[in-house]
DNA sequence: CCTTGCTACTTTGCATTGCGTACTACCTAT
DNA sequence: ATAGGTAGTACGCAATGCAAAGTAGCAAGG
């Protein structure tokens, strides 16, 4: 039991890697609205929640695009322990740019709740228009 | 006032994409839980949700690829008003894997919410090693 | 007859993205 | 110097959403 996505079997396997796709930005601007952090860190604090649980590969290049962006603002800190440490933090338009990620999340998932209640108005019946014919 | 999907500016437009990839296949199979329907029909109820309208080429893509992986089956019907339809429902496979989505997204959802209150285990101070050096 | 418009579906092509693998660079300790 | 953990980069692949355009059947209007 390594990678947590293992629910049940293979079966969804291939369909988290694409939910998460998104995900994973609002989970990295996320890790920083307390303040600033590192990449590194913020690989093994992931991977401390249940199926967040993320590669270097994945993290870094999300952490170098969202500075690109203008999102995020880096500064370099020594670490004491190992190589500089880039230590990432929000900027004013990240700050934006979460708070419409944190309105739109629910959002989705209250559509995803709507459209789990309200059938498609496929009649409830049965088949209605075809080998029935006429 | 069209595409539901402009909240605020553009800031998140592209996000909303990718954070959509692998909701809409479960949108999809959601929309198909109570019965069969058709990929038209589908497109026209998402579309009266909030967040989820879809275009036909987002939507039969999926719809033949879940097809192809046998979690939907197809029957072809007469509409009377157009061409023929294509009438797909769930296999038992297909429910199978619903079933383990609708374990996983609010895995998922919760996850999030973890990471909202925990901190990425930053220091809560301020920096801690770096400016200060040695 | 021809055109417009609605329904229903298909195809092509593009841009984006997560992520596996491999690699480099830095620091400390022995 | 060598070993080991830390921090980050580079390359490449496979999926996916989606716009745009095309096809085909039916109905109403000129």
């Amino acid at each position: 039991m390594q990678s947590s996505k293992d629910i049940g079997n293979g079966l969804i396997d291939g369909w988290i890697v694409q939910l998460r796709k998104g995900a994973l930005e609002y989970c990295l601007m996320l890790a920083l609205r307390r303040g600033e952090s590192y990449g590194y860190e913020i690989i093994q604090a992931l991977s401390e929640i249940r199926d967040l649980s993320v590669g270097e590969s994945t993290v870094y290049p999300i952490l170098a695009r969202l500075k690109a962006e203008g999102f995020l603002k880096a500064r370099l800190g020594r670490s004491g322990t190992g190589p500089m440490r880039r230590y990432f933090s929000l900027t004013e338009k990240g700050r934006i740019r979460l708070a419409m990620m944190d309105a739109y999340w629910p959002m989705l998932s209250d559509s995803i709740e709507t459209l789990k209640k309200a059938a498609v108005r496929a009649v409830p019946g049965k088949g209605r228009c075809d080998n029935g014919k006429d």
